[in-house]
DNA sequence: CATGAATGAGACTTCATTCAT
DNA sequence: CATGAATGAAGTCTCATTCAT
């Protein structure tokens, strides 16, 4: 029956809870609640509120790295590791519609840890690597890596904040053509 | 001597803090310190700290709705009109670094008023008419408004947060390129 | 070890705090420390303070309105219901030295809930019930049974904060006394 | 036109807000709005909120007990005295609703002053003096005269909140019949 | 004299965290 | 392990009082 561990029951409440109200309007007992298990639980698996939100940040982070780094393809074109890119923030964001909020935390963020920092630098330095590749290969438009990859993901996230908000019910639909989009965003236009 | 009003130094403070910490997690003695003023002077001006963020929220998206409305290009390109848009966008950054914050904040934030989610909207329906507009002269991708709204503001904000966090030192030599980038976004690519 | 509850220790510091002080001039702190609990652990228990004072008014309406009609001699004399009346009025003060504050509360005090006045109405209606058939037969003097019941209530709650202050020690010696005096108040003199 | 003095308005404002919600829950601005006055010109004319409450709380005692006093039939029967004791009760009442606020306050209460406490002693005093009087002549119940007080002071007190509150329109055509009750309650009966 | 803007102490209340059960 | 009662630090807000105008 309890299939799930206590642990599971915590990370998934708070994510929802951090992704709808943010960190510092959400409380130990909400979550508590949201997880049907005690206050103290909380405690057992987690130092604190701040631990629990960089435990977090850095599960959605490291597991979109992943993702990413998973089946990169290396060896195809520019346009092609775009898609693959692309691909990744969709189907992370459809896996769990709260997932994305971290990648829309500001790495100034008053909660997060060196830690948690670092471990966005490496998601985002393996971007700024495409980008920088893109733009050697005479494919990217040549602005700073961290401006191009704003436009991407910046542009994604508020998209899925639509989501969210129950604006647009599927993306399914639409997701090639702004995938396109992005990609003109960001491609050198001559 | 005092050439600032207790009013306005309340008024910038509190906008600074909003925009680098957000609502929940600024309090009123940090505004008060900030300010210069008593914590209790703050009352004097708002009701609460709710009343605060709102006043802040609607002096934001009202001057930057009068600011895109006034000199609105009626009657030449899609592009010029895209362009206005854009200046804009960027010249309110430039002029308050935090000025953005409140574009960026979700109509669904809990601690908006009706009057404040209205005022939003004002401005929405202004950039969604120019897309629909735009769309209807075939100059525009055919994606629902506030999609392509979510692409070009969630980028501008995202680049405007790198300025912010003081990674990006002077977007103004590279605005024109940004700009053409979004437009390249949204434009109808055959 | 500890015998009493938490919650019995509050009710019990606040109720001598509200008929000492009032409500207005009785703090939550002040009621925390002579409780011997944590401020906060008062919100565990009542929703606030106003909350708190209700339930201590309505504790002590009810108990004395039970109290009251515990044993009323229903078929005996006027007289003897009016000893019956007067001996709980006795019996409540010396039981708790506090308790009669809440007969002394305006029914019009800003802090009392609907729930609260329609308690004291409870008790109210029956005694004055007790006034009209006894004016009925011809027993009690024709006034409005409101003004009957300040005379009665009015001068024992005097009577009572005169032993609150220590300035009568025991007025056991004079209860029955002083119920002669209140029952010539109100009977019919011819 | 403006025929009353700032010291009057704020000595007549404050009285009803302080019979009306007590001293804790009055505050200086409620006081200063009623008074038509500037909050800061309190303070021209009292030192302290609390100064405010005790020169009102001494005016009323004050001119009570001169009240009682002038005129006073020292050379009448027991029953004269009372009716004129009683009389003044009624009359003070009659001139100002909120008069008798002052002579149902504890002498307890924590904002009274020394002073304050002496100057209700002067008028105590001098109802005592008839009450041990009255029993030396026969005609009065002996009981210690400030259980006596009580019952005729705390009877009329609570009778006159009725009259405050509007549940009694007008007393006067039930004055006698109150001062009669009042007077068996203490009468020696035999 | 009169004012009301300004203030900070202190009120009510919430909540992250601890700990006895 | 799990809990939730207990806590006190800290948050929002009020208000008695001061003081420059």
């Amino acid at each position: 029956m309890e299939q799930e561990s206590k642990y599971e029951k915590i990370i998934k409440a708070s994510h929802v809870l951090f992704a709808d109200r943010g960190f510092d309007a959400t409380t130990i007992p909400m979550i508590a609640e949201k997880a049907n298990v005690g206050a103290g639980t909380i405690y057992r698996y987690f130092d604190s509120k701040e631990a629990l939100v960089n435990v977090l940040f850095q599960n959605s982070v490291r597991r979109f790295t992943e993702k990413i780094k998973d089946g990169y393809p290396e060896h195809l074109s520019v346009r092609s590791q775009f898609h693959h890119i692309f691909r990744c923030l969709y189907e992370f964001a459809r896996e769990n519609v709260y997932a994305l909020y971290f990648l829309e935390i500001d790495k100034t963020s008053h909660y997060l840890t060196e830690t948690s920092r670092s471990v966005l630098n490496d998601l985002l330095d393996f971007v700024y690597l495409f980008f920088e590749k893109g733009k050697e290969a005479n494919m990217i438009h040549p602005l700073p890596p961290h401006i191009l990859t704003a436009m991407v993901f910046g542009a994604f996230v508020h998209i899925q904040k639509l989501v969210k908000a129950g604006e647009i019910e599927d993306p399914s639909g639409l997701i090639e053509e702004i995938e396109q989009c992005s990609w003109h965003a960001i491609k050198r236009h001559d």
